[in-house]
DNA sequence: CACCAGGCAAGTA
DNA sequence: TACTTGCATGGT
């Protein structure tokens, strides 16, 4: 398939076009950004934001800071968010491997490569494909495809992709077709998201979908 | 009221 | 391997 790279360069070009840059992600600190991608699991940002905003003004947005709370208090904390006790044990996970592997430092954990990171992340439970390629593209930096469920959608709807697509296959036709770009690769998840959020719900409404007619 | 939101793990067949 | 289910709040 030599021109799924042109369509995806060209799918690139109209969502820039159509939306502009977006700017993601979210978060003033490397930690901040890993924090909101294990919180906005299956859940509204809108709920993440709140339970980030809560725990930046009694200053906890630290791996140190966090790490003295017990994890029934740090449920409590995360309530707004839902599933507060499945996260809340998948963020002590997530801080335990910080500690024991990178001295609970996201800056030490940025001068392993890539190759070795991926695997590492996806070794802590409550860490899937999603949270692990998030947390390495956007508060790392390192060239990973991030794949979430409006880019499943999308890439379906407009038959770019098999409706029964595994995670890494669709995360492998981006990263065949695409160079390994960090900011090419950010700019490229939050417009599909943007894209997304307003055209390709579930129950789409297609109506005046910059995508309509495309390809 | 129903449905959705920037998933994941654990259990089953 | 490929389904199914539990997890839970807040917005539309």
């Amino acid at each position: 398939m030599p021109r799924t790279g042109a369509l995806l360069r060209d799918l690139y070009a109209k969502l820039w076009d159509t939306f502009g840059p977006q700017g993601w992600w979210p978060g003033e600190t490397p930690f901040e950004v890993a924090l909101g991608a294990i919180l906005t699991q299956n859940t509204n940002w809108q709920n993440v934001a709140r339970v980030i905003a809560d725990l930046k003004k009694d200053d906890l947005l630290t791996p140190q800071g966090l790490n003295l709370l017990p994890t029934d208090e740090l449920a409590r904390r995360l309530r707004p968010v839902g599933y507060y006790n499945v996260k809340a044990k998948r963020l002590r996970n997530f801080l335990e491997f910080l500690a024991s592997r990178f001295q609970s430092s996201m800056e030490v954990m940025a001068e392993c490569t890539l190759a070795d990171l991926r695997p590492l992340l996806l070794s802590v439970t409550g860490i899937g494909p999603e949270t692990a390629d998030s947390i390495l593209l956007y508060a790392l930096h390192k060239p990973t495809f991030v794949v979430d469920a409006y880019t499943f959608r999308i890439l379906a709807r407009h038959r770019l992709a098999p409706e029964t697509c595994s995670y890494e296959e669709l995360r492998q036709l981006f990263m065949q077709h695409l160079p390994p770009d960090t900011p090419l690769y950010q700019e490229f998840h939050a417009l599909l998201v943007r894209l997304g959020k307003t055209f390709c719900r579930p129950r789409p409404q297609c109506d005046s979908c910059p995508l309509q007619d495309w390809p």
